[in-house]
DNA sequence: TACAAAAAAATGAACGTTCATTCATTTTTA
DNA sequence: TAAAAATGAATGAACGTTCATTTTTTTGTA
């Protein structure tokens, strides 16, 4: 039997087709009527799903955004060692942007620009906590660098994106060498 | 007396108008017609100056680009040692993200989206060359790791956007101090 | 189970607006 | 006074959104 609602299905194709069409042709050359022949569905019926287009990117960020950390914190459990449990997150991040590059573009592109409103920013980073409590915890322990954790986004989790792009535009291969490579780059620069 | 013709200030008015209204609204929300206005200047004058609203955004990108590469080498000259001169460098680099912001968000936006189309992406990087040397010369003196220079961008420069995308957003303070420990940690992530 | 009536979902043509771009005219400069 | 620069109203295409109509699904009844 089939457990996804038909209409599930057509929120599904509409929230892929935004994906794809705004990675390859920018927000600003998305015209609705695009999205809805992509998702094989009627210009109107976007707007049963979703109020407006506005809304529509909100709510594609949201839902991406909440399969990347889902994606982040798997195989992870509290309470292990801090070197190990950033390892098991750090690689778990750079699996998504590798393996998930349409929702990892999508992504990059939302967070660098203002088409997704400050309420779905919000929303967005709400499943980040467990990665702040472990370097909190890191911290303590005198194992991770006492900076603020935007630091330690920045220069151990925000350079896969950039990699991740140069990836995408055929520029650079991210091969496995390179990941750990790239790993100890991201723990050299947190670590005390 | 006045070196810059009348003509380059209405380019340099409309150019900075861009800037400023893409970063606010996102390229999707600003037309034409605002940018003249903003420059104070008709909206047929534009087109004196650009050949199309695409021509208009990459031609920015590549004056910002320009401006962006300039900054990063004032002060540095080849031929002193590597950390020094990446030192320099850096510290560039994050004064001009922290002082131009307005420029250095329009670079994040566009380095981040596809508004800008892939020739004027080539011909913006063409200047960062005396990095990258600098860069080669490191790992032959064994101080910095044999990796790919996007790497190692990815690592010790790419993160400095990201600190400026979250102080813009007023999310993080990047003071004296946290300047001096982004520097470490840039640096701890590329060093042997 | 079979069927019809009601409700829900989906359609796509039509609407009004906004936008990038043009060009006949005016203003400024040489 | 001729040439160059600038103007801004006009144009037509493209867009987001709506809604009267059609199609599909669900419900109720025998």
């Amino acid at each position: 039997m089939n457990t996804v609602s038909k209409s599930q299905k057509k929120r599904d194709a509409l929230v892929k087709a935004t994906i794809s069409l705004v990675n390859n042709n920018g927000f600003h050359a998305t015209p609705m009527s695009k999205i809805a022949k992509m998702a094989e569905v009627s210009a109107g019926t976007i707007y049963l799903y979703f109020e407006n287009k506005q809304d529509l990117v909100n709510q594609v960020y949201i839902d991406v955004k909440a399969a990347f950390s889902k994606f982040a914190f798997k195989d992870y459990e509290e309470g292990g060692s801090v070197n190990k449990g950033f390892e098991i997150i750090w690689k778990n991040i750079a699996e998504f942007k590798l393996m998930k590059v349409e929702e990892a573009m999508f992504l990059s592109q939302c967070d660098n620009t203002p088409i997704v409103d400050e309420p779905s920013r919000k929303e967005g980073l709400k499943h980040l906590q467990p990665l702040l409590d472990l370097w909190e915890r890191g911290k303590k322990e005198e194992i991770i660098k006492p900076v603020s954790p935007y630091m330690l986004y920045a220069f151990s989790i925000y350079p896969i994106a950039f990699l991740m792009n140069m990836q995408e535009r055929e520029i650079f291969k991210l091969t496995k060498e390179n990941i750990d490579e790239a790993y100890e780059m991201a723990w050299n620069s947190i670590k005390i």
